[in-house]
DNA sequence: GCCGTTTTCGGCCCGACTGTTTTCAGTCG
């Protein structure tokens, strides 16, 4: 659900770097963003909040509070207002260039005029960047190679972002009167890593009362285009949204049709052109008489061209198609095969809620297990001891067993674990004896992304061969139009896990979908066995998983692939790994 | 601006890297 936590979040954030851009107290911008933080990942929808339940939400005092209150009860907040008449919001889009922050950002517009992105680029171009203090040509590159990776992504947008969205319109078109189905299609059904523009089906005998309703939605700002079968808006987060209307019994050939891929159709057409029939948005036809034969559902559509129904997440032509004439296309893994998740935090260190919130949120997940894995002392900003670590794991070990619908010691098992920091070197935070307490290490790389090729490789491959590393956590590091992935020889990385036993994570955080689905693909080949956790930060993330199991189905994964579908019992013998001797206690 | 079994004032996750410097500011995680 779209929710008003995260308007207030984005303009808590605006404050924060505004704050920043104008030289504000670093403190104060500080507080702003971690305010910005709570609020997105807040349990409760803050539009509901008294001042006094606002107050509850960590990091928010009596002036953040006022200033919610503000905005919900006028639409705006003077103090914001006023620092966004100074800068203009070109100005604070720049920061988003990797490479380029708040202080350059200002002495730019002040010195230069650079009031958005394409001014930017024209300065570089025009060399005039390297004549002011603090840059100099490999600033000018650096951050040109910012704006590519920016641009890369431009006019596409998070999954999750668009996800909510098409789940509320798709929720509000389905209350209206003579809606019969409604769904979305296009690559958010096929759960593409970033989204481009939401296509939204319905089927109506009449198209007007959901046309109607569309463009009326609270979150339209634009009405592009409205006709009888299509209606194109605009919305208030920027994100284009098509509706079309179908007859009812056009629904499967539609959903076919409008689902994707291209490449996936192109296939799909191709084959019925070479059983004599033509397949289009309306339905499968006879090709000379031109006599409909079916349309209904995608699985008669499919099942006429002699495959099986093919989960929209498999239509990439990527062999699909070839898969299921053999009658090997894969079961996918899905959400409900999940046993667990094996990548979260607390606010232990950079995670929102106590342990007991995260792993309350978990059991009503369903999960039979779920681990902790805090961060470790490497990633110096945590400030994590080895007696903090410890203390977590006493508490955590009295929770064990105590969640869930069983309760007792038949609830959710709780595993200690702990996110290592792979050195630059492949050396993690602790050495084996400390190591072997934990139920399970993730390791992941979080620093010195831009080594050659060669050491990186060597870097993850020694934290593989590690008897403790059970997991390799967002094993390219990247992050979706911010950081490209580490350069590093994946396939020998790949090779590496199978023959050890450890597994790689698809982590299902929206800005990293890391693994990748075409590195899955490759990485199964290997005989690797993999992990999709949601690496959440705070109760709501606990939800991405959605996401991550989506990637990993375009990476044909099936359940069996997947470490946290398996019962406690294998996923133990998992984890222990090469280790021999002195086992975590299970 | 928030927060407190160290405090209602004085702290605030800290260190590394980069490119620009000639001793450091800005950015990042």
């Amino acid at each position: 659900m779209v929710r008003s936590n995260d308007d207030v979040a984005a303009l808590l954030q605006e404050y924060a770097d505004l704050i920043s851009i104008t030289g504000g107290d670093a403190y104060r911008a500080r507080v702003y963003e971690k305010a910005a933080r709570a609020t997105g990942g807040y349990h409760a929808d803050v539009s509901t909040l008294d001042a006094k339940g606002l107050r509850d939400i960590p990091g928010v005092g009596r002036s953040i509070a006022e200033k919610i209150s503000e905005y919900f009860r006028t639409g705006s907040v003077a103090a914001v207002e006023e620092l966004r008449a100074r800068i203009p919001d070109g100005v604070r889009r720049l920061t988003a260039v990797p490479g380029l922050g708040p202080r350059k950002a200002l002495v730019l517009y002040e010195e230069l005029g650079v009031a958005s992105i394409d001014d930017l680029v024209a300065a570089i171009r025009a060399e005039r960047l390297r004549d002011l203090k603090g840059f100099g040509p490999r600033t000018e590159q650096n951050i040109l190679h910012g704006v590519d990776l920016l641009r890369s992504s431009a006019g596409r947008f998070q999954l999750d972002l668009a996800t909510d969205l098409a789940d509320d319109i798709v929720e509000a078109l389905s209350q209206v009167t003579g809606c019969l189905r409604c769904t979305y299609a296009g690559s958010l059904r096929r759960v593409r890593e970033t989204i481009g523009d939401i296509d939204v089906l319905a089927a109506a005998e009449e198209s007007a009362p959901l046309m109607d309703a569309f463009v009326a939605l609270p979150d339209v700002t634009e009405v592009v285009a409205q006709g009888a079968s299509k209606t194109s808006v605009r919305t208030r987060r920027g994100v284009a949204v098509d509706l079309r209307v179908v007859p009812p019994d056009s629904w499967g050939a539609a959903l076919q049709y409008f689902t994707g891929s291209k490449a996936h159709n192109i296939r799909t057409r191709e084959r019925a052109v070479h059983q004599k029939l033509k397949l289009s948005e309306y339905g499968l036809f006879d090709a000379e008489s031109g006599e409909k034969i079916v349309s209904g559902t995608e699985e008669e559509v499919y099942a006429r061209l002699g495959l099986p129904w093919i989960p929209p997440t498999l239509r990439e032509d990527r062999g699909e198609i070839e898969a299921g004439l053999r009658g090997e296309l894969p079961d996918p893994v899905t959400e409900s095969d999940l046993r667990g998740d094996l990548h979260t935090h607390t606010d232990l260190t950079d995670g929102l809620a106590p342990a007991e919130e995260m792993a309350e949120a978990a059991a009503e997940r369903g999960y039979a297990y779920y681990a902790i894995t805090d961060h470790g002392p490497d990633l110096y900003m945590q400030q994590m001891t080895e007696e903090r670590i410890l203390a977590q794991r006493e508490r955590l070990r009295e929770m064990d067993g105590t969640y869930g619908r069983r309760g007792g010691r038949d609830g959710m098992r709780i595993l200690h674990g702990v996110e290592l920091n792979i050195g630059p070197d492949g050396e993690v935070d602790w050495p084996g004896e400390f190591l072997a307490g934990f139920d399970l290490c993730v390791a992941s790389v979080h620093s010195h992304f831009t080594q050659g090729r060669e050491e990186m490789t060597r870097r993850i491959l020694r934290a593989c061969e590690n008897p403790y590393v059970n997991i390799i956590g967002h094993p390219t590091a990247r992050r979706i139009g911010r950081r490209p992935p580490v350069d590093a020889d994946l396939d020998e990385i790949f090779a590496a896990c199978a023959r050890t036993g450890t597994a790689l994570e698809i982590n299902s955080h929206p800005d990293r979908l890391d693994l990748r689905d075409e590195d899955i693909l490759r990485a199964r080949r290997h005989g690797v066995r993999f992990a999709v956790d949601s690496d959440a930060h705070s109760v709501l993330h606990l939800a991405n998983m959605r996401y991550g199991v989506g990637t990993a189905q375009r990476g044909w994964l099936t359940k069996d692939e997947v470490i946290n579908t398996w019962p406690e019992t294998r996923l133990r013998r998992f984890l222990r790994k090469g280790r021999t001797g002195h086992g975590p206690g299970a």
